[in-house]
DNA sequence: ACATACGGGACAGCCCGTTACT
DNA sequence: AGTAACGGGCTGTCCCGTATGT
């Protein structure tokens, strides 16, 4: 019974092992279950870190979630959507090639999850905050990214006639609001029916039909040129 | 003891309202601060309720989660897009007014608490099958309600080159996503841009754009003809 | 829909039958759960009886329990063991039997659910004083019978060195505990072994073996001839 | 407010001696009261223990009363039964004198409260084998301590004829059978008639009756032999 | 840096009994 | 006689966070 003097069992200092221990299970179960729905110590148990190790690193549970958010999901999102779409030949194949690689994974998966990001955007908006604010900041530079990679492309000759920033918006919402009716369906489906649906509309783009503003949503006569982004509320 | 001896409360066995108060206040909060963080004594409190009361109505929270969806947010859908989808002069019309109407009254709300049912799909759908189920069903409910009157728009002219079923689904997740968008920014702005981009895209479609399969998520040259709805994948 | 005016649903008004069946679902229950596991909810389940007609006829739980005790438990009691005992050919004879015809019965069933005058004796002797007294009236009138069965035996030469009322005791003390340990074992076993060494008492005694008074509790010249009954403590 | 700032409350760990006070007052609960009647939040009050300790201790009631059996009732039965015989003159003489030193506790008690072994065997056996196989277990040690005492006095002349398994369950059984009955009397006089007719059969024994098997439960001619643990019925 | 012990305060669910009604 | 709505209160469990210890 030889004692490491000051370090009575497998203790191993390794900080930021320990940590990314905490935010890979975090994530994970986050994603899998849901914020609310996961303990502190359902974490613990599976990170094997005690509570201590646990409240070290992140203070509270909305520290780690927070966390979460801005190392986890957003690298997710970078990963599958900004990476992807910035070394495709052109936005639209990138975003076509995002969505048929997401299908692709689901299809090995045996349930469908959904996305991270939209998950705990539905689940903490409203709760917090600092939470919503991490969560749109995510969510705005996916947008942006797209937009972005849009407005190359234009010079040399695709999606002209787009307003790059509103796309990418209705990417963005497509993707989002596909995933959910697959996570709803448990079923790879509307990912792909929304997959078709985008490609059909690249399509109709390329053959070069002239967009105009023919849709006002607050009044017949609305400005046209703005984007999304622009008004913000002050939220309570 | 000072009052009325036999009979303390003004206490009257009104079961319906009873059932329908619970509900209501139910439905109320588990859309602005969803399912896991209301407590049922939010719910006994807000309704005026009391625990006995409320369990001989809905034994499980889950059971009183599950009448919210069946009899509250079904209804909401059918309200918000069937019925008005249903009375309106053309597929495209109506789902943009469903738009604009909804982005009204959210320009009138001092927050931005998302789709019901999008939220809850979000919450429960991987937590209990049953609900998975339930939500699934107002889903389809209301993707099926504007294919369907899309199909009868057809003949008359309307979006003739349309797949109804699978632009269907798209309009749900459009509008879902955005509404996504809007809940992370507290804004209706991602609502109105997607609105924009669907009425484009009925505008391109009235000017009678051939639409083919182009393309295929799973390969190459898949077969064109089907929908989302078919292929289910066996629930675990 | 014809309606019986004023019985709108299968409702017999048997009030006896009904009875009855409460009873019975509550001594099955009581006998193979215990009394505080079984909540009322679960009697007016399995007797398909509703809150309101089961407290028509026992107002409270403990009503309930203490019919159970006096009309069934005591019942058992009587049909075990009294009514075999006088009418067999001598007490000892009748001792065997009983514990040899409940040996048999437990062998039959896949579960040793006990004594149930014993299991609600340990569960509520103490709780309550009238639950106490109902479960000693019954021992009690066990023992006697055992007692007045063996005294009517001696004039004819059985046990004739017997202190009926003490052995009696001895007896009733020996199979309860004797399905203690069946019960905690799950096994007839023990009942076996009680059951042959309480014969081999009885053999020992048929050859003659004169007894005395070789042992006293108190102090080591206690008065013999008294038996167990005279010294009641009064209840809290 | 006006305390010490920093520590609200004297807490001090002391993990072992508060896991003893609720182990104590759970043991003494669960005798006096009983395992379901007792709950939780009484013995949080009585051993002045907060909840969340409690649950750090043990997490749920049924790991209490497992540890209150292995670790408290486990240890009285040591300590009333098994030293006691170990270091008497002979078996007889220590199984007397433990009923007498039982029987005079008791009569210093203003209420019976039973043999807290054979209380949660008759509570508890039937809800979970967990508890049935720790209740079994101790009741199986007991029995073997008695059996082997009597074993260790046979070469030196001490109750020869008698098969020292059987003998020792039909001893444990008189004992809680006796106890049962002294409990739901509120008087230790079964506990004296047991003692007492045990003693007469001792002495009988003595002087030397040979014991034959003369009763069998199963069949008139079965194997003399076999003793009660072997036959162990499969639990479900 | 990490571990254990502990503090309070919810949580969902269930309990027994009563009251209004047929 | 019998039904269904309803009242409160309590149960066991679990929660997140902090304090103490090494």
């Amino acid at each position: 019974m030889i004692e490491h003097p000051s370090q009575p069992r497998g203790r191993k200092n390794e900080p930021e092992a320990m940590r990314r221990r905490v935010l890979d299970v975090a994530a994970e179960l986050f994603h899998s279950r849901g914020y609310h729905p996961t303990s502190m110590h359902d974490i613990t148990r599976e990170a094997r870190v005690t509570s201590g190790a646990l409240h070290h690193h992140f203070p509270t549970k909305k520290m780690l979630g927070l966390a979460v958010i801005q190392e986890r999901v957003a690298n997710a999102v970078e990963e599958t959507w900004i990476n992807p779409i910035n070394s495709a030949h052109a936005a639209s194949d990138g975003i076509l090639a995002v969505f048929r690689q997401v299908i692709a994974q689901l299809e090995k998966r045996r349930e469908v999850k959904g996305c991270p990001l939209n998950n705990l955007a539905m689940e903490l908006s409203l709760s917090d905050p600092e939470f919503r604010t991490s969560i749109e900041a995510v969510f705005e530079r996916w947008r942006a990214s797209i937009a972005c990679r849009i407005r190359s492309d234009q010079p040399t000759g695709g999606l002209k006639s787009l307003d790059a920033d509103r796309f990418a918006t209705f990417v963005v919402a497509s993707y989002s609001g596909a995933m959910a009716l697959a996570k709803a369906s448990q079923d790879a489906g509307p990912l792909k029916t929304c997959a078709e649906q985008l490609a059909d509309l690249f399509a109709g783009l390329r053959r070069g039909a002239p967009r105009g503003r023919r849709f006002r949503v607050d009044d017949p006569r609305g400005t046209p040129g703005r984007a999304t982004r622009p008004a913000r509320r002050k939220q309570v």
